[in-house]
DNA sequence: TGTTATTATATCGGTGACGGATATAATATA
DNA sequence: TATATTATATCCGTCACCGATATAATAACA
C-alpha cells in the first residue's frame, strides 16, 4: 500500500540519491560522485548531507542495504550498497511526474521559451 | 548582479509563491488561494509557511510589496500587495529550467513514458 | 442590528533536512 | 614508509516548513 504521493515533495538530495540508484545498487560515496557529476557540480552532497539522507530513506523503506558485493578482488570491505525499494521506485516515478506538471506549469506562464527547445542545442 | 542560479533549488513553497505572483502583483491571500488550486489541493500553505516565506523573499529581494491599490470601493485595507522583483522574475526562470532539466535526466532514466505524452489526457 | 463566517495578516515553537566540521580508518599510490 | 584518496560516521548550527494560536477587519445573514 503505502501511496507514493505521500512521500512528496521530494527534497533535492533525495530525489538525486533515488535517481543514482534507479540504474542499479551502489555505495554512498559512488552515490556522491553520480550525483555531483549530474548535476555539473552544482551539488555536492558532503557526507552529513549524504549518511544523514541514507539513514533517513532506509528509516522510509526508499532503499534498503543489498548484499551484493562485487569481484573479491577489487572488494572494499569498507562499502554499503545500497538499492531501491519497489516503494522507493514509486516514489522516484511520482517525483518524476511530478516535475513534469511543473514543467507544464512553468510553460503556461510563459517562463521557457516559445519554441521546443529544452537545451541549448536543440533545433 | 547578483546571479540567479545562487537561489537554487527553490523550496517548493518559494517556487509556488513566486509561481503565482508571475502574472502580476497579488496578495498574501490570494497566494495561499492560488497556489492551492493550482496544486489541486496538494500543497496547502498555512499562514506561518506563507507569511514566513514571504519575508525571506523581501528580505532577499525575490519580491518587494507594491503600492497598488484595487478600486477604493472593492479595496481592503488589510491586504498588502506583492510583485516579482526583477531578480524574482530571472530566479523562476532558473529555477523552471533547472526543472527541465530534471525532467530529461527522467526521461534517460526511463522513469517516464516511452511516448511524448505528458498528462493523462494526451494522445 | 447583532451574530457568525470569512478574509487577512502576524508570531511562536516544534520538527526535521541540510551542510560544514570533525573524526576514524582502510585502501591505493608514490 | 609516507601520503593521498576512498569510505563511512556523528555532531551541531542554521533555516524552512508548518500547525497552533492570535487578532481584527470585512462580509453575510438572521
Amino acid at each position: 500500500m503505502s501511496d507514493p504521493e505521500k512521500y512528496l515533495p521530494l527534497t533535492p538530495a533525495v530525489f538525486q540519491i533515488l535517481m543514482a540508484l534507479s540504474d542499479g545498487e551502489k555505495h554512498g560515496y559512488a552515490i556522491m560522485r553520480i550525483v555531483k557529476e549530474a548535476t555539473g557540480n552544482r551539488m555536492v552532497l558532503g557526507p552529513g548531507t549524504l549518511y544523514g539522507a541514507i539513514k533517513r530513506m532506509q528509516r522510509d523503506d526508499l532503499i534498503t542495504e543489498s548484499d551484493y558485493r562485487p569481484d573479491p578482488v577489487i572488494d572494499d570491505a569498507r562499502r554499503r550498497y545500497f538499492e531501491l525499494t519497489d516503494l522507493g521506485r514509486q516514489v522516484l516515478v511520482a517525483e518524476s511526474k511530478r516535475l513534469v506538471e511543473l514543467v507544464a506549469y512553468a510553460r503556461r506562464k510563459n517562463l521557457l521559451g516559445a519554441d521546443g527547445a529544452q537545451y541549448p542545442g536543440d533545433a
